[in-house]
DNA sequence: ATTATTGTATTAAGTGATTAGTACAGTAAT
DNA sequence: ATTACTGTACTAATCACTTAATACAATAAT
C-alpha cells in the first residue's frame, strides 16, 4: 500500500492560505479593494508573478475577483466566507483529532491533553 | 513584515515524518532491523535514491543506525523514543491550538468544538 | 491630454526535489 | 567459493516552483 504523499506546499499555497486567513478574520471586509499585486508581492517578499499566481488561482473559488483594471475585490457574499471559515475550522480539528488518534489517544485523552495546553 | 512561509513538505521529509510515526506507533520496535532501501522505496512507492535520503537524514538524529552491510535499525534507546512521541504531540497540540487562537476562538470554545467532533 | 496604476501575458533562467540508471565494496546465506 | 543482499556513491535528466525582466491594454488620477 503506497503511503500518503500529498502535502507539499508551494509558496503560492501558503500565499492563498494567507489571504484566506486574512479574509476569514476580518481584516478584509467583504467588498474591500485588495492592495496592488505589486504591493502584495512586495508585502509578502515574493515575486509578483508568484502573488499573480496565488490570487488568480484564489479567483476560482470565487472569494475575490478582478474588476480588469481598477483593482482585486473581495467577495461581497458574507456567507460565502462565514461557510469558508467553518470549513477551514473543521478541516483543522478533524486533523487534529485524527493524528492524537493516530498515536493512540482515546477521545477524553485528547481532551484532557487540550486543557492541560490551553491552560498556558 | 515579511510573510512567514516556510512549511514545505518535500516527499523525504513525508518519509522522515511516515517512519518517525511508524517508531513511535511501535511498528518498529527498540532494536528492529528495517526493511532494506530498495524495499522501503517499492513499498512507499518512491525513487531508491529518494529513500535513501531520507534514511541517512533521519540517521543524524540517533533515531536509526546503520551497520554498512548488514542492514539499518532502530535505536535501541527506548527513552529516545519516548521523548519523540512527547515531542510529536506537544508540536501537534500548539499548532492546533495557535491555529483555533488565530481564529478568535477562547480556550473554552476550542475545548467544546473538540468534544463534538471527538464524539463521531 | 498626460501620467500613474491596474491586472495580465510572455520568455528566460535558476533552483531543489525527484527519478533513472549504474556501480562499488562489504556482509550474509548457500 | 559462489550468490544474493546490504548501504552507499555518482551522473544525468526531468519536473514544478520561483524569480527576473519586460511588455501591453484599460482605467484612474492629475
Amino acid at each position: 500500500m503506497p503511503w500518503d504523499l500529498n502535502s507539499g506546499n508551494p509558496v503560492f499555497v501558503q500565499i492563498i492560505e494567507h489571504l484566506q486567513d486574512d479574509i476569514v478574520l476580518g481584516i478584509y471586509k467583504p467588498g474591500d479593494k485588495l492592495p496592488s499585486v505589486r504591493d502584495l508581492a512586495t508585502d509578502a517578499g515574493v515575486n509578483p508573478n508568484t502573488m499573480q499566481r496565488a490570487l488568480s488561482t484564489l479567483e476560482s473559488t470565487g472569494l475575490v475577483h478582478s474588476e480588469r483594471t481598477s483593482g482585486r475585490f473581495i467577495t461581497e457574499d458574507n456567507e460565502m466566507i462565514i461557510e469558508l471559515k467553518k470549513s477551514l475550522v473543521k478541516v483543522q480539528v478533524e486533523q487534529f483529532i485524527n493524528g492524537m488518534e493516530k498515536y493512540g489517544f482515546t477521545g477524553n485523552e485528547i481532551l484532557e491533553l487540550v486543557k492541560q495546553y490551553v491552560k498556558k
